[in-house]
DNA sequence: ATGAAAGCGCTAACAA
DNA sequence: TTGTTAGCGCTTTCAT
């Protein structure tokens, strides 16, 4: 065990409250006396010990990561390490301790309701797939500082922090119009798919208002996999008048897309522009290297960290939701 | 703030120290007692501050998990947050809270010391990518409880967890033989890239068992990108006599690879049967869908809490070294 | 400007 | 079987 701040006062001659405002940089005590403990820490190589500061604070410095997790999230769901990544990196900076916890969305509310309680944190980042009503009226009625990454799909109290996926498809549509698109189909994730659905939302308002049609059968909507991507593409070809841009919903979409238009000999981008989101993971290896409507979301991490710190010092602070833009990046695609 | 234990106390008419006993399930307690203390837990709906019970039997029952994150670690490394995932099943399974920390690897001796010394945690589980020479001595003098994860490219006295390569590389090269194949080619990472070398190393040591030759130009060494392993999947097409199996050492390699052997209208697996390693990122995507050998890194994590735990519970235990092995799983591409 | 002392909530000898 | 009491290492109030 190391030195203790009775160590260091003994050392300098004063007493432990002196050596603690020394720390924490009180006003009230002489230059003098601040070097002489000083020194004293230094001579002990004194590291305060965190736990029994914060114990004594009431206060753990500590957020809790919750989301689901288990076997295969690291592959299907990178961008959750990368949120994390991004979230670390604020605390971090603020002496903050990032726990992260895998919870079953039916055990969600009642391990915040604890860890609040015993005061094991100060402060949640919650995934959207583990948030239940009972969690909202907790977190709303303890005023538990929180913030979740995701729209909430339900009427709710919940501070949350998501993508403008409505944006995203209307900068995709921008970006192929200023290529000179006529004519754009849009292949896209199951009907329930939020995402798809407001991305494709976006696509069609903007190509609405420049008067360039999507026709119904220019609109496929399949599976976030690489053989739908495939079949929605082929169908589309299918059409006597063939459109010269394809938005794809996603990588896994665009991949079977690409696939399929090189199984036909269409090229890419001189015959059909081919755009996508998300800057992960085909998009910058696959041969044409794809123009994606990115996310930022190690940015989204340090957002989130930024507004549940604020929130704990602020409580009465209340921001609902929090919408991060995408950006475009162009490549060889289109 | 919740009911403490002193409430519990005065409502139970006890004392703090019977309260104690009967959470931590001492025998020396009459039933009776027991009784009435529960009953009252129950009516204040009393939860015990964990961070004030750890810090009184100083202990954290805390892991910290570091290694060098930052933007983008969570596209290029999922593997590392794939352990993670697995560590925080054994850890939360034991009542320990795992934190995450990014560190880069010259500030990671002090930064241990620093929570060895002040108890923030028990033990540390570090990435191989942030060990250096002054962190095997600090670990080793202090006997902090520690596991690597990665093969420390030192000598040294870490504890040490990892895959292994070369057994990896046999296995593939084993079951190429079974398929029949009389003539493989290796197409690999950069000269210094271990795993790559380990791996060739495996099926090497396989193939001169069975008589099978790979030539001087069979073995190839790019770099872990999609274009390198075209290019060299090209160049050995250019000999006289074709192999009729390639080893790719990873999975970038083994798309640039595939779309060799596509553009060449060579037919997998007919003609060619190509296998790689690491269930990750295209092969389960790729057409045709790619053999592999496997390493479970989610398990990798599940075997680290594993043994930090045990060291924690015993100091005097120490294995160096765990290798985990990898597995065969067959797919279209052979 | 400094120090004495009372916590923070719980544990763990040691007594009784 | 139960209670008393002294910590754990630091903060903070209130004197001085």
């Amino acid at each position: 065990m190391g030195a203790t701040i009775k160590d260091v006062a003994k050392l300098a001659g004063t007493s432990t409250a002196t050596v603690s405002k020394v720390m924490n940089g009180s006003y009230s005590i002489s230059q003098e006396t601040a070097d002489k403990v000083r020194k004293a820490m230094e001579e002990l190589d004194y590291h305060p010990n965190l736990r029994a500061k914060n114990f004594a604070r009431q206060s753990a410095r500590t957020i809790i990561f919750v989301a689901e997790l288990g076997k295969g999230t690291g592959f299907a769901n990178p961008q959750m390490f990368e949120i994390l990544c991004g979230l670390e990196e604020v605390l971090a900076q603020k002496d903050y301790t990032l726990v992260v916890r895998n919870i079953a969305a039916g055990d969600c509310a009642e391990f915040i309701r604890n860890a609040a309680d015993t005061k094991q944190a100060d402060g949640f980042v919650i995934h959207a797939s583990v948030i239940s009503q009972a969690l909202d009226e907790l977190l709303f009625t303890h005023e538990i500082p929180h913030i979740v990454i995701g729209n909430p799909n339900f009427n709710s109290h919940f501070c949350w922090l998501d993508i403008d996926n409505r944006l995203a498809g209307e900068l995709a549509a921008k970006h192929l119009l200023e290529r000179g698109c006529q004519s754009v189909a849009f292949i896209g994730g199951k009907p329930e798919d939020q995402i798809s659905a407001r991305r494709l939302d976006g696509v069609l308002t903007v190509l609405k208002e420049h008067d360039v049609l999507l026709p119904r059968e220019y609109v496929k909507k399949g599976e976030s996999v690489c053989d739908s991507g495939y079949r929605m593409t082929m169908q589309i070809l299918e059409n006597r008048r063939r459109p010269d841009a394809l938005v794809c919903a996603d990588n896994y979409i665009a991949y079977g897309c690409v696939n399929a238009l090189h199984d036909r000999g269409i090229l890419i981008p001189e015959e059909m522009k081919v755009i996508t989101f998300d800057d992960f993971p085909f998009s910058q290896i696959l041969k044409p290297m794809l123009s994606v409507v990115n996310i930022d979301v190690y940015d989204m991490g340090v957002q989130a960290g930024k507004y549940i710190l604020q929130k704990i010092k602020r409580p009465n602070l209340y921001v609902q939701s929090h919408i991060t833009f995408p950006t475009l990046i162009i490549r060889e695609s289109t």
